[in-house]
DNA sequence: GGGTGTCTTGACGGGGTCTTGACGCGTCGG
DNA sequence: CCGACGCGTCAAGACCCCGTCAAGACACCC
């Protein structure tokens, strides 16, 4: 159903939260503390985030901090500290909730439910702009010159991926993961193609692109 | 900053409410009861609403099932029990929030922005109007051309879940989940189906839609 | 129990998309 | 100067997805 990345230092309760959730239907991942959380999150995109305040490297905050400036889905925080500053903290930073432990699985689970049910990432900047087009990522819809752009799912899904990273590079293995999956890591020819097609449904002058630009053997590069 | 409706019997607790979010910047409108927050709810378009269950002439849960519909913006719960299967229970039937009383001001606030954060300038529209038909979200009701038109209640649940999100593309996962539930989220024949009905029953020309548009392998989205 | 309407399920044809390979071009390094 | 490599382009076939239709299952109401 979805992604969820779990975040403590608790072996019991990983093991807890790992059980419940998956029967639930979600695919889980877990990371001990702070640093690791920060890092496996930016690898596995989760859809959601359950983060605990008390780990042993960061404190929960800065977690958060972290976080926040790229990732737009949900984030749900468990804690032992049940004083309403600790509270009002954290939802400020951040956190679309807080529970406070120990907490009943049946609760916690409800509360996943309705910080997911509102939709994945439809926060922040939800549209990119150009000179020559627009790519909303909320509505999934492309208007070049003001008249909306058919993609194809390849299509949008490689998009995607260099819009939401405007300015950085994006290697080849990095889109092909994202795009096609694992197993398809050395198929650069996909990018070739489709990066075709989308300089020429997008590119005022396909021949010589001014946004989505190649950088040989490293990647491509979407410049606004 | 953002206009908030109280529902609550208490007067006391409703003058505190009403201090303390006019204090953070907020507009406030009160009801007293479920059936006259229904109606001022339709009438007033807030942004967030706050609910105590505990109402004299409605169950909480009736209120919001009878907000849902066609309210897009979050709903926080605010009830006396803190066991946890009322807590699902109003979660799951649509809530974004549950808080026990008594509560502290400052933690409610917070959750308050926290919920808003999700969904900054979303007025949920009670009806949607095109040229050719509309669709009055709180009375179930659809007319083309003026005249009533009967959909199924599988018709129904589908049409809300395409119009609530005018312009947006509505992945065909998304919209399996929400009409058929998490375990139909393969049966793709489903929307064919009905998308089909629908465009018979709404469209001009059901054979070139003109609302109801198929983006190929990605969904379907409908557009004013 | 019969009748009506709705939901589910399967099959089919057509069109679009994805995959795959080949070719030419430019750049870089030997 | 020449070969290797990476990139852009193109085209063709396989494949998937969509719209359509119809028949059977099911629920509900009289």
């Amino acid at each position: 159903m979805s992604r969820v990345l779990v975040v403590d230092d608790d072996p019991h309760l990983l093991r807890a939260l790992r059980i419940s959730l998956r029967a639930a239907g979600h695919e889980v991942v877990t990371a001990p503390d702070g640093t690791s959380a920060l890092r496996d999150a930016a690898e596995v995109h989760p859809d959601v985030v359950v983060l605990d305040l008390g780990l042993p490297d960061l404190d929960g905050t800065e977690v958060l901090a972290g976080l926040r400036p790229w990732f737009t889905g949900p984030v749900l925080v468990l804690s032992a500290r049940a004083d309403s500053t600790d509270k009002v903290e954290a939802l400020d930073a951040g956190a679309d909730d807080y529970v406070t432990k120990p907490f009943d699985m049946a609760e916690l689970l409800a509360r996943l439910r309705a910080v997911l049910r509102r939709g994945p990432g439809e926060t922040g900047e939800a549209s990119v702009v150009t000179d020559h087009f627009t790519v909303d990522l909320a509505a999934k819809q492309v208007t070049v010159d003001g008249a909306p752009v058919r993609l194809t799912p390849t299509e949008w899904a490689l998009l995607s991926e260099l819009v939401r990273a405007p300015g950085r590079l994006v290697g080849q293995r990095e889109l092909l993961q994202a795009v096609w999956g694992p197993a398809y890591e050395r198929e650069t020819n996909y990018l070739r193609v489709y990066l075709a097609q989308l300089r020429r449904k997008l590119e005022p002058n396909p021949a010589h692109p001014r946004y989505l630009h190649t950088e040989p053997g490293m990647g491509y590069r979407f410049t606004p």
